[in-house]
DNA sequence: CTGTTAGCGCATTCAC
DNA sequence: GTGAATGCGCTAACAG
């Protein structure tokens, strides 16, 4: 029972040729209704299951698409997962799956080894250390079409799906600037990658527009882990700096901000209110009015399989790429409560 | 450019066989230093890259397991995923996602499209719709290892990992009793499946061995998703039980209750307080000295993929599976603050 | 409509 | 240590 049937089996069986099978197997109009039904029904008893490895082989595809993010486990990237397996699932894509964790030289054996596996498509949302795309060239030789999402890529020949950046930030500070605060920190992450450039000087523009003046010391740039938010929180409160305020450049920083107003008894939102780029598990646990971009991932996550489909199915990669930004709007405008 | 270079392009090129390369690539030991070097270096100068359809044909493997579970957006469920890459990245392996999206009928497609691509092992959790695993009969008979992980099931000759499920909700119940709760209400799931049942269990044992009388008016059975906690928490509130505690079998619904009680102005935990199974981003949230089962899913992704690999390795599927009870206390009894 | 032939790219016998 | 031959399972010409 070990050794799988093959259409070669069902052909003897049947006393027709193995081609007929595969025809029939794959609805080729160009067989009868009538061997189609034998074989089907042979291929049933035999418990005959199609050897994909080997049909992907022939076709020179593999229904496959790569994704590969820093981790998995975050929600902005568990939900961007899903909108891509979603999208793939719909159109006969499976999704390998693989984590940079935030290692430029993972990232590089990750692209290597997605590309012996003849994915048919890449979907990247960098590392943090990669500051220079040599290794996706791999790729774009290769002939496999790349899309970037969230994490911006600017060289030509790629393809970004991204959300504004800057508009989310000037829209989060100017929330928290509605809601009373003055005294607004910003958690950056590594000024290198364009996406947090753009949320901090969405944050500066909206302390602009609001007469406010911008304090260099309520900036501190990390790489965003949880950790990082509960130092940088605990720094700047034990330089006794008045804050009111936060507006993390992530989720996870905030949730680490938190935790440490938690346990110094601070309210939040109260005497300090946050806000985190992507910070839907937050947001609806501390103020469910503040509806943030809880669709965002998943938003994107379509958006940029659906664009990368197209590539692969037209079967070419554009000579200069498209941006798209996806419309997520941080926060709903219909916010309620006042925090003060 | 487009046709990529093969074995015979680098053989041809060096005046040897393209079987002697293959070693060569494959590191064998029958081939000389000398000619080993030749290869590599012809292979990087035309830029070649094995092709993995075509060896896994050949080999009859797939360097791929996958991995099919309700939603990868599921805070538990990425956290799994992360540590089944993790694992499976070290091991070689690659990882397919899927998600049945708690559909039977999807579910059934998947594996099969997962037998077909001949993964060489599977990980599944089950949809809530699972009741009969006739479907799973195809893995077995294509002699492709399972493991169950998370949601339990019973057949023999699969394995199973999981968290102790009874346990951690009598730990979740006794942790509200302890911080002064006494008319705890439980939002459960599907009776059907044995993993809502033992929580349930677990939660009823823990109210009995605290002499307090069990109201089956205080449980709440639904599919669990956001919107069932939202409205099973209104309907308890505007029927007017009293209640003072909330033990939800899992995060999501948790998140709805919090909603809704938000909505009401009532406060969580002081009014309300509100434990939810695998709710790591609750928790954190709302009561930073209430550590909860965070590391469980990643635990969990961890020993599953490993007892897998096992089982890959091994060739051989063992006659009668394995239950690994992985240990993730729920709650960590340093929790310092009295709710009440 | 069906059979014949010929590979997809690689790894593994078996010779030498 | 290397080469020649064979086939993994399937599909795509090309005939007929």
């Amino acid at each position: 029972m070990n050794n799988k049937p093959t259409i070669h089996d069902i052909a003897k069986a049947l006393g027709i040729d193995s081609s007929t099978v595969s025809r029939a197997l794959n609805d080729s109009p160009r067989v009868t209704k009538a061997t189609k039904v034998k074989v089907l029904e042979k291929a049933a008893e035999l418990g005959y299951r199609r050897n994909m490895l080997a049909s992907n082989l022939r076709k020179n595809v593999s229904n496959t698409i790569g994704v590969v993010v820093p981790r998995v486990s975050r929600h902005f990237f568990s939900s961007a997962i899903q909108g891509i397996e979603e999208t793939a699932y719909s159109a006969g894509y499976n999704v390998i799956i693989c984590q940079s964790l935030e290692e430029l030289e993972r990232e590089k054996k990750i692209v290597e080894g997605l590309v012996e596996k003849r994915v048919d498509g890449l979907l990247i949302s960098v590392s943090m250390e990669t500051l220079n795309y040599d290794h996706l060239k791999v790729a774009k030789n290769s002939n496999i079409p790349l899309v970037f999402f969230d994490r911006h890529c600017n060289i030509p020949g790629y393809s970004n799906v991204l959300v504004d950046d800057f508009e989310s930030g000037f829209n989060a500070t100017q929330h928290l600037i509605e809601k009373g605060c003055r005294n607004i920190a910003h958690f950056s992450g590594p000024q290198e990658l364009e996406i947090y450039r753009n949320r901090f000087n969405g944050y500066k523009a909206a302390l602009i527009k609001n007469n406010i003046t911008f304090k260099k010391e309520y900036v501190v740039s990390s790489r965003l882990m949880e950790q990082d938010g509960y130092i940088s929180m605990k720094n700047i409160l034990e330089n006794k700096l008045q804050i009111d305020g936060v507006f993390s450049a992530n989720d996870v920083a905030a949730i680490g901000a938190m935790k440490y107003l938690k346990e110094q008894q601070i309210r939040i939102p109260e005497d300090i209110a946050i806000v985190g780029f992507s910070n839907e598990p937050i947001s609806r646990v501390i103020d469910p009015s503040l509806t943030t971009i809880d669709q965002s991932g998943l938003k994107i996550g379509k958006e940029a399989t659906g664009l990368l489909l197209e590539y692969i199915v037209k079967k070419q990669i554009p000579e200069k790429g498209k941006t798209i930004i996806v419309d997520t709007s941080l926060i709903e405008r219909q916010s309620s409560k006042k925090i003060k």
